[in-house]
DNA sequence: TATGAATGAGCATTCATTCAT
DNA sequence: GATGAATGAATGCTCATTCAT
């Protein structure tokens, strides 16, 4: 029971900063505020979390994590291109609507931080870039999409849809069709790479 | 000689300024370091902005009407959608790469500060998207473009385009042909797009 | 025994700003220097108050109050006037000897500081003036005064004497016998007021 | 002219110091402030003062010497005290009224500002008291007071009226009849040690 | 383990003073 | 002399972090 109520009490400092950060961003946002909102005493976010920085790095990556444990890209890889930018889309697009705050946070704050942040947060797009490039660099070996693409720009733009569509859910409180959002922006993508 | 010493004091500020926050974000910069970085004594800053804030947001301000100024869209409404959308996508790609550190601040850092800077951030992008918008539009209702488009995705899609590029660009420090970037790029989206 | 630290800690603040204060000024003091004196740290003043200002009206409030618990003027209402006046100018004095640099502070430094505090010492004061303006009026109701006297100016006389003599008795560190002087200061009073 | 235009700049300096000291006290009044009172530039100040602190100091200096000069007490001295006291009290109501700003900051401000000018103000009053001492003694010589009288203390009671009804006259824009005020303290007072 | 009182480094901002014109 | 742009020392206040309980 304590082990349990001490990962209760992990996660609900965890949830508390996710909430506060989103609302107010990493600098605007006060340790003492994320006690009150877990229900805790300030020292005791000291006991599972070394500094806010690193609270905050936790976060970054557990919000990473799940997305990439959401929309497993890998599986999908020997299917067609169509099927598995549909899929890549809106897996994104559903996660970022349910997952609003963590989102937020994940998408926007990065950059102002700190450079180890910034280098880490350069890594995942990059890894995010190479996985769509090997999708495309597949489908035109697949004779699926046309093989005079420069594959790196059609890859950045892609990735480019994923963040701005992100703030795009996110921002707005409209519930929106993730599917069909997803299936209209990969037709104009398809069309566009398609031989 | 003292209207001109002032405008290039105000000027300088400005100038390092824009160094600093690009390079340290605006929280981790402070106004001594402005200041150092300018030639200038800390109060100086204060004779020509009132605040920390007010000189960031004035070179916000000058960054979006720098780059207005720069792509003059409307100028182009009656022209092909082909060639409006290659000369907005190589506009801004060569202002970003000829502006590299004003980028930077004005892409990345607005949304963590202050409340009326994000909304007037989402100003500027929901004009942009209309923007956009009409472009579509007006090339829907010339025959150029299919008509079963969604236009506000399509022009969210174009709009999702001109920040990670930017990044992209600021990021790497590689010198670009931003013409022929821009003419890839719109290449794949007219294709998807066109009739 | 939390309890009793914390209020000794919030004591040990007050008591050294009343000593700072006293000596220094309120505006040539430095919170720094308060906290030093306390031996606390400079953010622990602001544990228990909200800025300088509120502080030093915290003290000033502290210190009116002790006085006029010290010296109840009410209950003595149906003592002769000589009797009462006694009462108040001794009660007064010994007071001002006994708490020296917290009168100091009450009587000196209000004016200078703030637009609010001005306007609640000029309360206090005109309070003062109408409590000793009963005394007087009732005294020349029950024929104990000269029926001829302008009741106004004398209670200003009377109140007069009390902030001058406490600079008197605090600038000076003699040691005065508080109920002499009193005697000898109401009994030039009486007599010229009396019937 | 030159020597006029000099001496007329240095005196609007003094009149709009006094003007901003008597509003905002010294500590809350800028330099600049006083300069635009002024119509003159901030620099100037320093032609004609060598610190913020000498301005102040001059203006109280000033405003001294023109109630010594208002109130020539020493030529009175071999008139009966009853007159002399009148004398003082009454040239005292009406400069004060006729200088309002100035005496405000003559009274008030001293206290908080600067160790010598605190001795220079005590100094004045000890001055002050001395005269009234001398008045009392002579009056006691010439068996017009009664023998028994504490010197000190009448002097001080005598000397306590002047700042308070400056500060009554000061902060009441009434128009008193400043002869009938005095007449009626001193009645009071003459009274109370008369023989 | 959990707490929150205590801390002090860090920073935006003010304003008296200087000095080149 | 007169000016005001430029300066930087000085200071109130914040908030991440520590540690005694």
């Amino acid at each position: 029971m304590e082990a349990r109520r001490k990962i209760s009490k992990r996660d609900s400092i965890i949830e508390a900063a996710i909430e506060v950060f989103s609302q107010k961003g990493y600098h605007n946002t006060r340790m003492e505020e994320i006690a009150i909102a877990a229900g805790a005493g300030k020292g005791t976010i000291y006991e599972y979390f070394s500094s806010k920085m690193e609270l905050f790095h936790d976060i970054l990556l557990t919000g990473w994590r799940k997305i990439e444990e959401d929309i497993s890209v890998d599986e999908m890889a020997s299917r067609p291109v169509a099927e598995q930018l549909l899929h890549m889309l809106s897996g994104h697009l559903r996660y970022f609507q349910q997952n609003r705050q963590l989102t937020r946070v994940t998408i926007c704050e990065v950059k102002t931080i700190d450079q180890e942040l910034v280098e880490w947060a350069l890594q995942m797009k990059e890894e995010k870039e190479k996985q769509v490039c090997s999708m495309i660099a597949a489908g035109i070996e697949r004779g699926e999409l046309r093989p005079d693409l420069d594959i790196d720009i059609v890859s950045r733009m892609i990735c480019s849809l994923i963040p701005y569509f992100a703030s795009y859910v996110v921002m707005n409180d409209l519930d929106l069709d993730s599917y069909r959002l997803a299936d209209q922006i990969s037709a104009v993508i398809l069309t566009g790479i398609k031989k």
